[in-house]
RNA sequence: GGAGGGGUUCCCGAGUGGCCAAAGGGAUCAGACUGUAAAUCUGACGUCUACGACUUCGGAGGUUCGAAUCCUCCCCCCUCCA
């Protein structure tokens, strides 16, 4: 156990099957069942979901955007207004992400040299500093549970030299994330270096020698085939130091998921079962449901017959349907609130499976049913 | 009864001799989305034997090499005056 900055980072393997591990985090007087999926809050917010929604989805961590909310309404605003937790009113653990995946996607708005970032506020054309201090200190303010370094993701593919350069600038920036809380941060490093297995090696071997409570796999699912991230996967199970939590940055589909978790990921956050559900693309346990499509304009049965949501309970496909295609409000709500307890669902039967050692089966019979 | 304005492809609405199967919206139908510049974006959207052909711009005639666009008559709608 270590004591990070007044916050207890703890990882704990309660059970293996295979590659595979449940486990438990504990972050400050928070214990979390890994593996887990972490829904996407950018701006302090699940877009369409109030805090009592989100738990009722399942939701243990939350992820925010620690650049986003540097931007607006600023870091120093939430400090005064007693933290991120507070201002949101979400009861459980933040982890926020730096800012190093708007390097990649904010592209054209953002400079980047060896001491940090420059860019263009996408909302109002201003210069904005980044340095990974300043990331610590946006984070700090905040109240992050768990504090993502500030890294340079590239996207893929992209020629080996530059994949070189931004790993080598992530080691660094790393190095000062952990420099500025004198090793006492909540800080989790992000591997990087692309498709390239050398540098893959070097950004881990680099990182470790730093030595953080938990390491994330940054610069996957930015454009590279399913293949190629399933075979890094594979490399990472088995050098990463399995007594720290593995964080898979991100990723992904429920398919992703499944097989992270098979490959011994623990945590996992990514906007698509939200941003899919505002754009009508649901994930059911009879595979995925395109709302809008006019197939389902009559369907007077539930969205999924096997789920207990709010949503599935209540509602008929049909009425889903009609919300979504007069672009009512509540379309939002109500299918984000399926689509995360779909997410929460899977990995909750994941950790279940783990804990009886029948992981495989679980996930074949899971994926079956999508097939179908 | 008089004066003026207007009828465009499912809807709204541009276009006033060739570059027009006809701008732009909407609707509709598909698709994409992976550490959220995303309740967004992309494509299709007259018909077909489909890199070409055919039928469309209230109706019927006409002018012209060529008409949604010009002329004549007719039908319908709106506004104002009596």
């Amino acid at each position: 156990m270590a004591i990070l900055c007044g916050v207890i980072v703890q990882f704990k393997v309660n059970a293996t099957d295979k590659l595979a591990r449940q486990g438990t985090l504990r972050l400050r007087n928070f214990e979390v069942e890994t593996p887990v999926f972490m829904p996407c809050g950018t701006y302090g917010s699940v877009k369409g979901l109030t805090p009592d929604q989100l738990t009722d989805t399942g939701t243990s961590v939350l992820l925010s955007n620690a650049l986003h909310l540097q931007i607006r309404p600023g870091h120093e605003l939430i400090k005064q207004l007693g933290g991120l937790h507070e201002f949101m009113n979400w009861g459980g653990p933040i982890l926020t992400d730096s800012g190093g995946y708007q390097v990649f996607s904010l592209g054209q708005l953002v400079n980047i040299d060896d001491e940090g970032v420059s860019l263009k506020s996408p909302v109002d054309g201003d210069l904005i500093r980044l340095t990974p201090e300043v990331s610590m200190e946006v984070q700090q303010c905040l109240g992050s549970d768990i504090v993502m370094v500030l890294d340079h993701c590239v996207s893929n593919p992209t020629d080996k030299k530059s994949t070189a350069d931004a790993m080598e600038r992530s080691i660094l920036w790393a190095k000062r994330c952990m420099d500025f809380y004198r090793g006492n941060g909540s800080v989790f490093g992000i591997l990087q270096g692309g498709m390239y297995e050398d540098l893959r090696m070097e950004s881990l071997d680099e990182l470790k020698t730093i030595g953080f409570p938990g390491y994330a796999i940054g610069g996957l699912s930015v454009g590279e085939s399913n293949q190629s991230m399933h075979e890094l996967l594979l490399w990472y199970v088995q050098e990463l130091p399995t007594g720290s939590p593995r964080y898979l940055m991100g990723v992904g589909t429920p398919k992703d998921l499944l097989l992270g978790i098979q490959y011994g990921i623990d945590m996992f956050d990514c906007v698509l079962p939200t941003r899919n559900a505002r754009n009508g693309h649901l994930y059911t346990s009879q595979g995925v449901v395109r709302i809008r499509n006019a197939h389902y304009k009559n369907l007077d049965k539930r969205l999924d017959p096997e789920c207990n949501c709010y949503t599935c309970t209540n509602f008929s496909t049909a009425y889903l349907h009609h919300l979504d295609k007069r672009k009512e409000i509540l379309a939002c709500t109500l299918l984000s609130l399926h689509n995360l307890t779909f997410y929460h669902s899977l990995v909750k039967g994941a950790r279940e499976a783990i804990r009886t050692a029948t992981l495989e089966e679980y996930i074949s019979r899971t994926v079956a049913k999508w097939n179908e």
